[in-house]
DNA sequence: GTATGATTTAAACGAACGTTTTATTTTAAT
DNA sequence: ATTAAAATAAAACGTTCGTTTAAATCATAC
């Protein structure tokens, strides 16, 4: 309950830093929660965005080491022809809520809870944020695209590309709403079900052939805004 | 080139906004970029958060109003039955874009694209700002959420409200990623490109059936990260 | 026990923030 | 031309920010 400083520091930072966003929360509101010393930060850390990569690191590490173990598992079981797209996608898109699920205490989930809407911040955060957060993650959504382009080679692979960014901002938006829907403690199933819609949801996005037109435009050119 | 105090300050602000964030964006900025003095901004608007407000009134209020006339001219047109699951989309997600599309100059589109980030940004803002934009979007999504259930009576209502939220989560991402595509002047066909593509993608998202699993699960319970 | 390095503490730094105040200029009606 | 209101300008308000400094405390090895 009471770890040493620098740990106090990260675990009242990340739960901040989700709550009310990294540009929002200061160095006074961290040390005065977490019951330290305000020069304790730069002590420790350095500077406040040092103690943010710090938090995406710790986090990150083990979230982007299974993914990519998970697609290498999926290659080698499937040789030669590529893996399904739900396998792929699933591989991609579970650990994050897998990781979650197998917490043990209450205050565990509910720290992770808070660091599921922390990266769902990110995505749409500062450069500087984003930069810290792609600097791992970029490696492994190029590496699950190229796997994706192989699984579809029907698809442009610039269509692929499209439609991985669309299942990012599904994927960041849930796990922002994610605490929403996980902290009611009566229903626990809906988590678990919330993730497993949204790989449903986007291998049907990619699985569409890109030629499909079901209906023709309802939108003219004469009906402009205002 | 030279419009009154006012929208000097919406059109700065906007665009600072868009670029750097609302949290980051200080009045001293916006009047300096704006060359208006910097007690301007209280005297026409009150506060930093009600200029915010004005932002997204002036821009959502016709967008909305387009989805709304266009839901109600699909439902006229569809006697009876429910429109195409896409033409519910196309007509929920198009008017942002037509709406960049239909601007007459190159300085009306630079502004729209910075506004169309903005409003991307704003869903993963904080609670106030998030607050301000579902004052009206939210009867929107409402809406539409009716009309998709309605469209889709084979699958559950909460499933339909889920993947409502993922298209909302892919159509804030590609907002925000909408500039990077849509500035390289070479290619105009990009950026109705990539809206067409979110349409299918959100289509085929919503039409899949629920119960369809093509493969087993890749996750056993003793994957847990370290 | 004493010395040495690591850590914590209290206090202050300069800068930037949104807002307010007060004075000046501009505008428009009589 | 005079007057009242609207708009702009300059300056200062009090707060909060990240960071730094310097002293005090703690831990540990000799």
């Amino acid at each position: 309950m009471t770890p040493n400083t620098k740990d106090r520091i990260l675990d009242t930072a990340q739960r901040l830093f989700a709550d009310e966003g990294v540009g929002v929360t200061s160095l006074r509101d961290i040390t005065k929660e977490a019951e330290v010393n305000l020069a304790a930060v730069n002590y420790h850390f350095g500077s406040k965005e040092e103690l943010l990569k710090a938090i995406l690191e710790r986090n990150l590490r083990p979230i982007n080491n299974e993914r990519i173990a998970l697609l290498d598992k999926l290659h080698n079981k499937n040789e030669g022809t590529s893996p399904a797209i739900e396998d792929i996608l699933s591989a991609f898109l579970g650990p994050p809520f897998y990781a979650w699920a197998a917490l043990d205490t209450t205050e565990e989930k509910q720290k992770g809870l808070k660091f599921l809407r922390f990266l769902g911040q990110c995505h749409s955060a500062s450069e500087e944020v984003r930069a810290s957060l792609f600097n791992q993650f970029d490696q492994v959504v190029v590496r699950y695209t190229e796997a994706l382009q192989k699984a579809l080679p029907n698809l442009e692979p610039d269509e692929v590309k499209r439609r991985m960014e669309f299942t990012l901002g599904a994927m960041s938006h849930t796990m922002i709403l994610f605490e929403l829907t996980a902290t009611n403690e009566s229903d626990q199933e809906t988590p678990k079900q919330l993730f497993e819609s949204l790989i449903r949801f986007a291998a049907a996005g990619f699985s569409t052939s890109k030629l499909q037109t079901t209906s023709k435009k309802t939108l003219s050119k004469k009906d402009k805004q205002q």
